[in-house]
Order: C-alpha cells, then structure tokens, then sequence
DNA sequence: CTGATATAATTAACAGTGTTAAGTTAAATT
DNA sequence: AATTTAACTTAACACTGTTAATTATATCAG
C-alpha cells in the first residue's frame, strides 16, 4: 500500500520544484520582478498551482531564505577552526561572511534586507537556522574573551556589533556598484581588522 | 509681463506638492506600497499628471531621497565641530549618522538601500550631496590623521570602513526589531567606539 | 471493469499596479 | 474674438497577487 507514499513523495518533489524556481529566479531577477505567472511558465504548470505547495508568494520568499541560511552556515562551519588562534578563525569566519554576501548577493539581500520587511522576526527564534548562525558567531568571541586575547567586554554586544560591521560592508559593495570604493578586499579586510584591533586587550 | 513667471512658480508649487505628498507616503507605507494613484489622491489631481512633473515613479523615489541627503548633511553640519578633538567628533558625528537613520528609518533606507537598486550610481556624483555628506566624514578622519591621534592610515579605506560599520548598525536594527539586541544605545556606542579605537595609532 | 470519491490542477475573475496615447478643458497671446 | 499653447483628465494596455469555482485525474470499493 505504497501509493500514499508515492504520492506523498511527488507532492514533495513538486514543492521542491517550485521552491527551486522560485528561488532562482529571485536571484537572478529580484523578488519584485519576480511574477508568480513566471514561477508557474518554469515548472510548467498553472500559477495558481503554486498557491497549493505555498501560502503566498511571501512564504516562497521565505523558504529560499531558509536555504540561504543553510548554504550560509554550512559555509562558515567547512572552515577549519584553529582554537588556538581564536582571532585569525574570527577574521577567517568573518571574511567567509562578506565573502558569502557578495557571492550571493541577491540571496544575501533576500534573507537580510527584504525577508525582514514581509516576515517579521526572521526566523531567528530558538533552533533556527538563524539561530545557529549567531550562535557560531557568539562561540568565535566567547572563545576570544576566555583566552583573553579580547579585554573583557560583553559577548552578546561585541558579536552584534560585528555582525553590524560586516553587514554594512556587505550592502554597501552590493548596492552601491558605482562608487569609487579603494579596493573591494582592501576595504573588507579593513573592516574586519579595524573592529578586532578594537576589541583587542 | 510677469504672467510667465507666475506660471512657472505654479508649476514648481505643484511639483513640490506633489513630492511632498509623495515622500510622506513612501515614508509612512514604505515605496512598494504607495500608488501613483494614491499619491494623485492626496494631491487631489488625476494620477497621469504626476508624470508632467516626474519622469516615473524612481524620478520622485530620487528625488525623495534627495531631500533626505540634504536633511543628513544639515544633521550633520550643525553639530558643533572642535577642532581640537577630532575624535571626540567623530565619535559625535557617528552617533548622529546613526541616530538620523533611526529616526528616519524609511527615509534612510529610501535613500541608501532602496534607491540604489532602482538608480545605479546613487548620485555621489561630484557636485552632489552624497558627495558632500562622504566629504564631510572624509575630512573628519584626515584630521584624525594629521593630528596622530589615528595611525597612518588610507583616508579613503578609512572613511569607508567606518562608513560600513555604521551603516550597518543602522539597518540590522531597522530591520530586525525583534531582534533580542543588547541595548540598542550600548550596542551603537560599542560599533563606533570599536572601531574608533581599532584606528588609533 | 464500473462507479464513487478524493485529490490535484486549471480556468476565470477581481481589484489593483505603472504607464502611454488620445482627448478635453482652461488660460494666454495675437 | 479667434487661435495657439499649456495643463490636465479619460480610457486603455499589459501587467500584478490572489480567490472561488470548475474540470481533470488518479485512487479506492464493489
């Protein structure tokens, strides 16, 4: 009586389908140019189809951030840590940030800048994807201050305030192409030297 | 024969009604979810004659942001410099800069996020106001310079390097209000003065 | 194999969008 | 008073996200 696995199995495969679409045609062409009539012409089938695997073109947004994130941490977790040179894994992890970011731009600004805006909260509640990101952020400094190699500062603002740091690199190389920027690794290998001297004891 | 002129002040009358009403509502509903028909509402005119007056809806997003610039550098100048504690206002004009996109969060995000994915090139060209606001920053930190209060180092990398971290307070706390930040002023103070004392020589 | 049932996918439609071209009204000039 | 010019509006086009009603398809019972 496999059938109702089967089918279960297809329904997936399908969601995946959409999802997959959706999502690269977001990165590709931007969420707002982004139709559901064009989803559907993909993967060939109805628009309203589409609104049978996903509530709203919002959740489609949604759950490619989601992928994002997860594509993300992975990322970050692939670097070899050496615990004991806590500094060099936070600026190695740091540089892997930015450098995430501008490889995905348009990923970046979909779970960063525009999912926020649709979907309050950003899924950063408790065993989020989210959630693990900062985590593996919040290890990096605490590891700094026990080693005391960072003064004795406050873990839960110094990891926010370098998220804050590689943000604003991140969106300023992304939405400003255009301006004279001295040299883009220069400029991030600035930011994320400049906040660690900071916070150094 | 002062009809002409008569006319003429009608017409940019009109046209700064119409901006106006414009900039109030992309502020208030966010740009994707003001209407040109909404705008012609409030303005009590047919919405097609906006376009006599604005190129489309990106020429009005312009010129919003426009205003905005000009409101930051207006911030931004009327804090009282001492030139003999270049840090000190630095420091102060960090805090402005931050303060002026929370107060404003639609308007800063209209002008430095937003805008720019609609407009390439941001009008930093020279002459502009985004010019004038980057020269603004860019005098504080050769004065930081000159007096050997900061290392030798690139003005430019320098003065985007701060620029970033700020930027990108501002936006992670814009979007992510639910966010569980420390203390929103210990977290702005902690961006600026890390990065401050990452640059002291 | 046939008929009933549940599920999946589609068509048609609604109310809205930015924008253009054609038409109309009002004002200024001759 | 007639004509030209400027200002504004109406109607329309090709889209958008989304819902309700409808059709097609596959599964199950007898």
């Amino acid at each position: 009586m496999g059938t109702k696995e089967r089918r279960a199995r297809e329904k997936e495969q399908l969601q995946r389908q959409i999802l997959s679409a959706a999502r690269e045609l977001f990165v590709n062409e931007g969420y707002e140019n982004v139709s559901m009539r064009k989803i559907a012409d993909k993967i060939e089938y109805s628009p309203t189809t589409i609104y049978l695997y996903f509530k709203d073109k919002a959740d489609l947004l949604d759950s490619a951030c989601q992928e994002t994130l997860l594509d993300l941490l992975n990322t970050l977790e692939l670097l070899n840590r050496d615990k004991s040179d806590p500094i060099e894994t936070l600026r190695k992890s740091g540089k892997a940030y930015v450098e995430f970011g501008l490889k995905y731009p348009q990923d970046y600004k979909l779970t960063f800048v525009l999912r926020p805006q649709f979907q309050q909260g950003l899924g950063l509640e408790e065993g989020s994807v989210g959630e693990r990101v900062f985590n593996y952020l919040r290890a990096m400094v605490s590891e700094c201050i026990r080693q005391r190699v960072f003064r004795q500062v406050d873990v839960e603002t110094t990891g926010q305030a370098l998220w804050s740091a590689v943000h604003g690199v991140i969106l300023l190389l992304i939405d400003f192409p255009d301006f004279p920027w001295t040299e883009k690794d220069k400029l991030i290998d600035t930011v994320i030297h400049t906040m660690i001297e900071g916070l150094k004891a």
